[in-house]
DNA sequence: AATGAATGAGAGTTCATTCAT
DNA sequence: AATGAATGAACTCTCATTCAT
């Protein structure tokens, strides 16, 4: 009872830190001091900041892993469930910045550590799935064009919610404009929708 | 012109060692060992890390702030004018990936650095002066929706384009494809003039 | 039955490891990993690393403690006798390396957990005794210097033992040969015996 | 000049505290305290705990490799020359204790530093000529016997000089006798040349 | 008789920076 | 204008040991 809650204390709060600071940037001592328990007590259930960091990683992707199986879009016309998943990306991506900040941390290490998590990476490959029943379907009532995959729509959208977090700070310092403003969701929410829909039936251009 | 050429020399290895490991993983000394001067020479001329920093910083906006300021679309179709101004994000993200890196560390600093530099601040808001230019005709001429302004535009734009150099890494250990991989780029090129111009020739399905 | 096991193959690892990184090489958690039990047991039964280095040593010396009082040397010539007792301790040592490596790190220690056994430093004191009886006969018969004693005899063959396991590594690096080569054994058991018996039959030269 | 002093101030005190404390029971801190520096300097002038030990073992080996150089064995008889050889090398590893407690844990080590120094190895491995020359002058003339080389003279001779200074403490806890009692030393001194001119004046006994 | 969970103190090492010329 | 030498502060990590049952 206490182990746990000790550890999902450290995962908390070196979530917090590797969020805020990156990889290179997080302290282990700061760490430590925002816990209720000490320096010695991370390395004990986690070895080392390394292994600390891949723990917060898994537990990261595990969450958006869930949001995604959990999205209902067996009922809805491709172009609606299209839109569905998209602002349920979107949502979770903005209601957990945190996340963004450990992926943007993450490739600035080149993946290194999500490429030695089993884990994440078999759960959310098949992540995939869902989308490509959409697709398939939009596709064969002639809804959708053929020429893109799951995976360039996963990117769209992917692209898209991640931006508002991922940049947010340099677009705010350069532009004036907070993506992430309360007052701007609605319609930032409704644009991605828009987008990969407009996106999926409009025809190609290109070579044509 | 000695100095000069030590300057840049800096500058480059620095612009590499930043954008390969961040702000906080870069090391002064690293920088050093790879130039053809030493460590003190770096505090002579950039007085410090942060600053050497933001002298990268600046190098890499005014950079990309050239190849948006030169983009030539006045005589296109709005349209056609928006696709240029997407593939030319996207060539320019795609071909400069330091660039896109040092955002991305960027951000995990909250724009810190960025939001001491009038240079970046002043001349990058202006490049949003085009894409202005091209929705007011796009509106006025009925081709484009008019309730997506220029910096939702360049909001999607950079999103696309961005995301394909910033999660690089994480996209590839997962799904098991390179979005930088050469032989996808034509049809990458291809879909983000699509996405956008599909975007703003659509009419918004929200709240209707 | 069980409890006695465990001890003993506590005792086991511990030798071997005390004996490859010496006393603050060694790592308790090292020694419990190789156990069949915890880390907890041997503190359990040993109290501390230090208590635990002293059953170690105390059991390594009993072992030689019971080779040099099993030479029979009642029915042979001084000489010979003083050769048998040489091979025996060549003999031992080089069978039982990890013994010297204890000595080695012991003296380190300045023979400080040794002072502090009352069996070994009895035990062992006492086994000069057989070699005081040889030489004293070597004495009478003329066939011995009467001015080395029992003490210096032994530390001479101790010397010369003790060198092939203690400074193996050294010597084999510097000269490539590894004195505990199994094809020089041979010549090097002779030549402990050759030495000591020569040794103590020529007349002293110095002072002369 | 500053320079030179720190780490040669740094060597004597890491000389005592590695002789002291072997490698694993040295403290950098420890060293860094008797020093007029501070632990930062030791990393800044020897880069690692290993690098600094290392840099111990060669000084103290570039020291009897003088001394053996130095012995002057020309004009001597062969018997005469080997007696002086062993005399220097008795008295060089006695007044010079540190050394041999150097190589005393160097072989805990299994001489992984020493590998490492090509001056050492080269150095050192040829330091045995002038007993070669001794030794071939001998055999020529009849007066030592031919089946003992080099290597197994300087073997006999070390492990005497070694074994007064490496097991010193626990010859002296067991038996009650300092082997370095400054009053021993003479008949010590006559009694590792008795030994060795002895043992190649003798015939071998062994397959005889 | 036996043990899983926890830990205080200190280890070696690194980092951006400044001193002094 | 240019630089080699030096450094304080902080970092990640380890180790023998004890708490609590």
């Amino acid at each position: 009872m206490t182990t746990i809650t000790t550890q999902q204390d450290i995962l908390d709060v070196a979530t917090a830190e590797f969020a805020a600071h990156g990889f290179a940037g997080a302290r282990v001592d700061e760490i430590a001091a925002r816990t209720r328990t000490t320096k010695r007590m991370i390395y004990y259930y986690f070895a080392s900041k390394d292994d600390l960091y891949l723990a917060v990683l898994e537990r990261a992707y595990a969450h958006i892993r869930a949001v995604e199986r959990d999205v209902r879009v067996a009922e809805l016309s491709p172009a609606d469930a299209l839109r569905t998943i998209a602002e349920a990306t979107y949502d979770h991506h903005t209601t957990h910045q945190e996340f963004m900040r450990l992926v943007s941390t993450e490739n600035i290490l080149r993946a290194q550590h999500l490429r030695r998590s089993p884990t994440i990476l078999a759960e959310n490959s098949s992540a995939i799935g869902v989308l490509e029943q959409v697709i398939a379907r939009g596709v064969a009532t002639g809804d959708f064009r053929d020429d893109v995959d799951a995976l360039d729509v996963h990117m769209m959208i992917s692209a898209y919610a991640c931006f508002h977090v991922a940049n947010r700070h340099t677009f705010d310092a350069i532009f004036g404009r907070d993506m992430l403003d309360p007052a701007l969701q609605p319609a930032h929410r409704a644009l991605i929708g828009d987008m990969i829909v407009a996106t999926m039936t409009c025809r190609a251009r290109t070579g044509g």
